[in-house]
DNA sequence: AAATCCGATTGCATTTTGCAATCAGTTGCA
DNA sequence: TGCAACTGATTGCAAAATGCAATCGGATTT
């Protein structure tokens, strides 16, 4: 870890670990879409992001104590990258983010409605959230039943994809 | 306002917005140490901003509707940079950005005892603080009585900082 | 045996950043 | 009146980061 900081700031520090375009999408495509290996979030990333740039951020990300990495025992050349409790303790920032994002900014339906149903949830969805991901990826005990919170907000999304689906047909453009 | 995005999330649209190493700690700033003036951010700044980056960012914020700027009646080459509503609502993510960088990075005593004091004093205390920048900002009707919330966090800071002065007394390095 | 997939790496042009010097107009003070 | 200090910036330039396409050697699938 880079010990040379601009100042002792907590939010100062916050945005030298996050304060990029693109660590944050990484880390909200692990999270929130379940991405576990660099194909994934290669090609399943909308913004599009290139492959050195993703690499660096995955890289810098593990430096930083916010992924680990571990062979893929079923591929040889995969690898499987983790979060750890730094970065699953990001959740409630996110559901701010995105929160704010929804306000503030112009979102397309289908890509802010997770948002929309992880504000309403609040922090125990937000704690149920972290819950799931301590279990997903450090082998925490798991939920005793019902869907994951990812599933939930998966299924919300689906929803509004398929609705407007539907619009399409009664209204073409 | 820009109008290509590189998707309509509001995670990505957030970071689009303050994704980068400087334009939250402005905001910070105006924010916390009440700061209006260019000067006042640009010398001000514990990290060192440098006064292109400065003005660079404060136009961009313009632009996003984050910050609007209004000559001071007292000095004719005075600006005075006020936050917009847009902006005052970033203060419960700058809250979790504070506890979040409390726990896992290696901030000070004396910078994050302000954010340790917002985190403590929960939701209630981030509204009262978005009246008081309000108040301060947009003109809206004040507070009935008692000291504002920046000054209570200003109170702790100070006495932090004369602690640590009586303690380099007694031990002195 | 060939095609595809794996996590990257390389080269290169463009953009952004960091830093110091400087600017023209305004103000306060002697 | 003169002059230093201060106002919100702007300029020039080197260094770093970014974006993009092509490519790599090894593993797996077909």
């Amino acid at each position: 870890m880079n010990t040379d900081h601009r100042s002792g700031c907590p939010i100062n520090l916050s945005l030298e670990v996050f304060g990029d375009r693109w660590s944050l999408i990484i880390l909200r495509d692990m999270i929130f879409g379940g991405r576990r290996h660099f194909r994934e979030l290669l090609n399943g990333s909308i913004e599009g992001i290139a492959s050195n740039i993703l690499a660096d951020r995955l890289k810098r990300l593990m430096e930083l104590g916010m992924l680990t990495k571990a062979d893929d025992p079923s591929h040889k050349q995969k690898a499987i990258y983790s979060l750890t409790e730094m970065a699953i303790s990001l959740v409630p920032i996110l559901a701010h983010l995105g929160a704010w994002g929804r306000v503030w900014l112009p979102v397309t339906e289908e890509l802010s409605i997770r948002a929309e149903l992880l504000e309403k949830g609040g922090p125990p969805m937000w704690e149920q959230f972290m819950d799931d991901l301590r279990h997903e990826h450090l082998g925490a005990p798991g939920r005793a039943s019902g869907p994951t919170v990812r599933a939930i907000l998966q299924a919300g999304y689906e929803a509004v994809v398929a609705r407007k689906a539907l619009g399409a047909v009664r209204d073409p453009a």
